[in-house]
DNA sequence: TCTTCATATGAAGAAAACTTCATAAGTATT
DNA sequence: AATACTTATGAAGTTTTCTTCATATGAAGA
């Protein structure tokens, strides 16, 4: 039996503690993807149901969906029931961190003006 | 002409200012890959050069090499010329605030012992 | 400059992740 | 329970990324 990085982040969180190194995998390849970080931005501004997010990414409802499942089991963000509707948000605490810290770094590494200096 | 992310990452960085997503891919795609993970964890411990992390990681040379290129690229790292050998540092500034948000989210999230709760 | 050690690069097969389409499942209303 | 609406899932083809091997480049000493 295999698993994808997805099932084993969830496997490895259920079954054992785990380092550092795979906790950190098991997030950043669920932010590694442009469709992911996009619901986060906008999750960021405010929360909304998976039709509103696909309406306003211009993407497949199911597309949304299956981007939302990776984001949900690593508590990027919740999801709560509204009706036959479901609401998701997302979890500041982690992920303004995270974003202040790409900023930071952006502006530290990309000083003129948003632009990164020919690293090599 | 096709790019990879990795390539984009570097022309996005040096063309246009770019989005918070934008920036947020071109980081998560290089921070999501266990090897990559695995060498910064040991520049966190001590800067070294490629053979030594190839045999601490039991990894071929260019197996590093190839993984150090796009940690560089995003200034996760830094190298330093020493002689023959090519010596690399963990950008600590950046790095260590999300290893702090890594951490503080599995504190959070998977509470008994560093498990996570089976979030469905 | 020849040799040796250290690192980088190219290319191709292998593996992993993504996108899409079709459809299933959950919820509420009638 | 039939319908409509919303969200989730499965599977297959496509695309992207990884790993490996062979080899090239760079640096230093004899």
């Amino acid at each position: 039996m295999k698993f994808s990085s997805y099932e084993e982040d969830f496997i490895g969180c259920v079954l054992m503690k785990r380092g550092l190194t795979d906790t950190c995998y098991g997030l950043f390849s669920t932010l590694a993807n442009p469709t992911r970080l996009a619901i986060l931005e906008k999750l960021r501004i405010q929360s909304m149901n998976v039709s509103t997010l696909a309406q306003v990414l211009n993407q497949e409802q199911s597309m949304i969906s299956h981007n939302l499942k990776p984001l949900e089991r690593c508590a990027l963000i919740y999801s709560e029931r509204s009706g036959k509707e479901k609401i998701y948000s997302l979890n500041k605490d982690t992920m303004e961190k995270i974003f202040k810290a790409v900023e930071d770094h952006a502006n530290n590494h990309c000083p003129f003006g948003g632009m990164c200096a020919d690293s090599k």
